[in-house]
DNA sequence: AGCTGATCATAC
DNA sequence: GTATGATCAGCT
């Protein structure tokens, strides 16, 4: 694949120097920018810039890459509900690679809501909103790869093709509608095209409420929504 | 080997 | 618990 190539080029690109960065970008240009610079650099490049220690390995340390991408890149949003650079209407993601560059896990989007869903439609939800731009950052992710060592990819500025965005609603509307339908027990990974529905928390002790199957109130356990890997592997593929 | 369901850390 | 950042790991 010609295509691989590139993103291959990009990956094992010399190291260069950087200037450390804590204020957001006032622009997507900015932004832009400053993601173009980390392609080529280690993990450790630019946790050494913000002072923070790489972990071994990432077994207690899941979401580290993207702490330390969002920090860099300057993003603010922290833990709310909206677009990691909210005020560019762009959304971050790192997207870990195999040695073929193609993703190793899924993405997780968004938690979903599982009550009061009635009036909810696609074009105001959290899926799209989130998806409506996104900057994907494709880091080496291969496990026998110390996290010290992988190498951050030349990023991707996406935006969903028409056809895309049309998958992906009918996804959320088929397991929005499961959910409205009282059958959340019944719901499985395996369900929808691109868009899948997974439990999302600390562990199995973790309950939220949710419509059973009669109307009723149920406990269940939270769920998120990912975005399946021939997904994103796709939109690696088109970018390159 | 790949996928689904489970899990880890952190902020509030 | 909700929500962010995700990856782990047992099972098929």
């Amino acid at each position: 694949m010609l295509a691989f190539f590139h993103i291959l080029k990009f990956i094992q690109g010399i190291c260069c120097s950087f200037v450390k960065i804590t204020h957001p970008p006032e622009s997507e240009a900015v932004l832009l920018e400053r993601a173009h610079q980390m392609a080529g650099l280690s993990l450790s490049d630019i946790a050494h810039s913000l002072n923070v220690h790489v972990p071994n390995n990432f077994k207690r340390h899941k979401g580290w890459t993207g702490q330390l991408i969002e920090t860099h890149l300057g993003a603010t949003a922290g833990s709310k509900p909206i677009q990691d650079f909210a005020e560019l209407g762009i959304e971050l993601k790192t997207l870990p690679l195999s040695y073929a560059l193609k993703p190793l896990e899924t993405t997780y989007v968004c938690y979903a809501p599982l009550v009061n869903i009635s009036n909810l439609q696609w074009e105001t939800s959290n899926v799209k909103n989130k998806l409506q731009k996104v900057l994907w950052i494709p880091i080496e992710g291969e496990r026998d790869i110390p996290p010290k060592e992988r190498k951050i990819g030349s990023p991707i500025l996406w935006q969903p093709t028409e056809l895309q965005n049309e998958i992906l609603r009918q996804d959320w509307e088929e397991l929005m509608e499961l959910i409205a339908l009282g059958k959340i027990e019944s719901i499985t990974a395996r369900i929808g095209e691109v868009l899948q529905l997974r439990p999302k928390a600390a562990d199995g002790s973790a309950l939220t409420q949710a419509i059973g199957l009669d109307g009723e109130m149920i406990h269940t356990r939270p769920r998120g929504f990912y975005l399946r890997k021939s997904f994103t592997e796709q939109i690696l593929e088109d970018a390159f």
